[in-house]
DNA sequence: TTTACTGTACCGTCCGGACGGTAAAGTCAA
DNA sequence: TTGACTTTACCGTCCGGACGGTACAGTAAA
């Protein structure tokens, strides 16, 4: 049953978010995910009995990927100071420089119910709380997270409002903020 | 207060981005609008002839709010250095501590047709230019574009991932960040 | 008389979901 | 090895309801 290949699930968790991205999520309908995903709607049903389960999914999914690789970066870092921020730094970098196609799909689930959001407030609310605790300046934590949370809004909404190299140079500039040893106080980055 | 007597028009606007926040904007109907704008349908189709309109309103409406406040904030400024980002923090944190009930509305245009957000794309567009040309540092203009978004996309999305000392916190060390560090220029006062 | 609605009735379409199949794959006793 | 049965993974159809929008007659104020 866990295939190499795609499974269905996957297959239909990645239709929806494509026809979400491309149509909005008022429009994401079984039909059309079915028609995407290769099968019927009857088969899609199978899989996922209600509309709701499949959102609840497309969250799920969401949050389970990003834990998956930020667990990764942190690994590499042992516990060490702003290890956290930096791996979440990381963590964007790679699906930015690897331009993984990961549309919205979670926006979809938000717009057929708010309350789907739930699990990732709570993921966020204990993943800022890990960075505060593991950072020198909470203050630049909090940034750092809102920065961060910036860039994958933009992401979220489609908006190509940062050029490839803004993207690149945001990233650069956190990486420098929150880079390894630096006990310096980063209030005047003189860059370069 | 503005004015006494909310025109038709703002209370039908006000109305849908509740209701869309409140049931997510797939479940944002017209009867529904109109209900708790204190109309009858008839009315409503009235006053927007079409669904699209009215969405495109609440972006519209969103989007020159925004702008009204950062020009006022900028005037106190006189295009000096990093003026534009500080305009722009003072607008979110007006926003934040009048606790303006903002609720989303362009997320439930975004999600009848995204491309309802391409004002706010150009918008923004122009925003992180200006805010570059004015900035000593572009990095730093970018991070502060960046957290300020994150704020915004947290509050659009509903996410009380901060609390309410966090976001001062954030605000303020924002503020800090993009001081005006010329001597000769006064510090602006902490309260209002 | 115009403006700005109210109120009712209705139409066509779309959509979620229920339901009844069904074909293939696996299980297992004889 | 075979036949009987179960499970898995779908297919195709249908229905009730919601929703956007139309049409139109009425009304109260300016």
């Amino acid at each position: 049953m866990r295939a190499a290949v795609l499974t269905t699930k996957d297959k239909i968790l990645q239709a929806a978010a494509e026809i979400a991205m491309e149509v909005g999520p008022v429009h994401l309908s079984l039909d059309a995910v079915a028609r995407r995903a290769g099968l019927s709607k009857g088969g899609l049903l199978y899989t996922f009995p209600t509309k709701a389960k499949l959102l609840e999914a497309l969250v799920e999914h969401h949050v389970a990927e990003f834990d998956e690789s930020l667990r990764m970066q942190e690994a590499k870092r042992n516990h060490k100071v702003n290890s956290v921020v930096q791996a979440c730094i990381e963590v964007y970098r790679a699906e930015f420089v690897l331009n993984e196609p990961e549309p919205s799909g979670i926006l979809a689930a938000i717009a057929n119910d708010p309350s789907f959001i739930d699990p990732i407030r709570r993921y966020n609310k204990q993943l800022l709380d890990r960075m505060k605790e593991n950072s020198e300046d909470p203050t630049m934590a909090l940034i750092a997270f809102l920065t961060i949370e910036g860039l994958r809004s933009l992401k979220l909404l489609d908006m190509d409002t940062l050029t490839h190299e803004d993207q690149i140079t945001a990233i650069d500039g956190l990486r420098q903020l929150f880079a390894p040893c630096d006990p310096d106080k980063p209030s005047q980055p003189a860059t370069g």
